[in-house]
DNA sequence: CTATTTATGTACCGAGCGGTACTGATCCGA
DNA sequence: TCGGATCAGTACCGCTCGGTACATAAATAG
């Protein structure tokens, strides 16, 4: 179907990659629609028109970030054992929230752990996709029970609980200024953690000590 | 001395007491003055006079928290080795960041990780109270070395960072309604990391399992 | 008593918020 | 070339923001 009437002016993908880092870098509450235009390049009525308003170029900015942003998540999922999952998933992560072509940190939590109660759905949303990532976790390391790469007696709810809240504060962290390098070395620790407490086979010899 | 004038018709600390769980729960961006008066049980003048303005009084209001909630802290701190200490910090980490008497998870980042560029010194000045929390701990790990109580070859300031990490992401998950019980299982883990990767003196037989 | 000092409560300030009406500009199809 | 459709830009909406002026109430000092 041809396009009928005044052709977009901007490139509304690209103005959507603007938006990401704003909600990011000054969470939804902090970003106003002022500062939201001014990234995108774009007008406020131009914004309605394309995004439909402020929380729903949220959460199009937050879906964006989690095809894009988050996709060293999926590589991670396909790694062959449980060890290396998560030895992927803290690794990947670290580098995720110090990229220098990126704000610090992790949009899922720079967005709003907090709010007024009338953002309330924002930081309610947030948490939840939070929590489904854990969940799409768990159900590997079940898998990974399945299929005798954990033991057991592992239980696969609560070690990719533990993997999760790594990574959350691994994303303060670095929000707050930390270098890769040093959050490097705790998800070393992290991995040891996690395979003394899941008792994973492991890929190579021993876990490693700080 | 005497006091002159007309009396102040509340209690200073108890109204920053419910100043502390407003900005516990909406963050700073979100808790407006309006919120905090309401709250508080006092007029917005009022609040100018003995607190100074909406920041000064989130400033008196975290130093508050840092006194009072995270009296737990202080308290690990003392613990006699260092994995005492760690298993401390982080079992009573679960339980304050899970209070039903208050707000779930930790002001200090509830507070507000990112905002607007406006209120760009609320953040730095919550991030680096978290990291001087993180140098104490550190430090504490370093007489631990000293002690004898962890290896020479333990690295005190990567031990720390891990803690803390491990402490705001319980934060971010306790704030997203994670249950205590279910917290404290991941607790267990990261603490048998801490063990495994420190080569901390155990107190009594072995590491626990999940 | 009056004078002084401090706190309270109302009413208000300029500024910025999220969101929109309206006027033109620019494309398509007929 | 003209009509319908969509977008762009300005200018504005009501509302709330953080912060304050001002008049009044309640205490002490003399």
């Amino acid at each position: 179907m041809p396009q009928r009437g005044r052709p977009r002016g901007f490139d509304a993908d690209e103005a959507l990659e603007r938006a990401v880092e704003v909600f990011w870098r000054q969470g939804y509450e902090g970003a106003s629609v002022s500062d939201l235009t001014a990234a995108m390049g774009i007008n406020k009525p131009s914004l309605y028109a394309a995004y439909g308003g402020k929380e729903e170029l949220f959460r199009k900015a937050v879906a964006r970030y989690a095809e894009k942003d988050m996709a060293y998540a999926r590589n991670a999922f396909a790694q062959p054992t449980a060890y290396e999952v998560v030895a992927t998933l803290l690794r990947e992560n670290v580098v995720a929230v110090t990229r220098t072509d990126r704000p610090a940190g992790c949009l899922s939590i720079q967005g709003g752990t907090a709010c007024s109660s009338d953002n309330a759905p924002v930081a309610g949303f947030l948490a939840a996709s939070r929590l489904a990532g854990e969940g799409a976790l768990a159900d590997r390391f079940a898998r990974a029970v399945a299929e005798g790469d954990l033991p057991a007696h592992a239980d696969p709810v609560a070690l990719a609980r533990f993997v999760m809240i790594v990574s959350e504060g691994q994303a303060v962290h670095a929000a707050a200024g930390v270098s890769r390098e040093d959050l490097r070395q705790a998800a070393e620790i992290a991995l040891a953690g996690f395979a003394a407490a899941s008792g994973a086979r492991l890929p190579e010899q021993a876990t490693q000590t700080v």
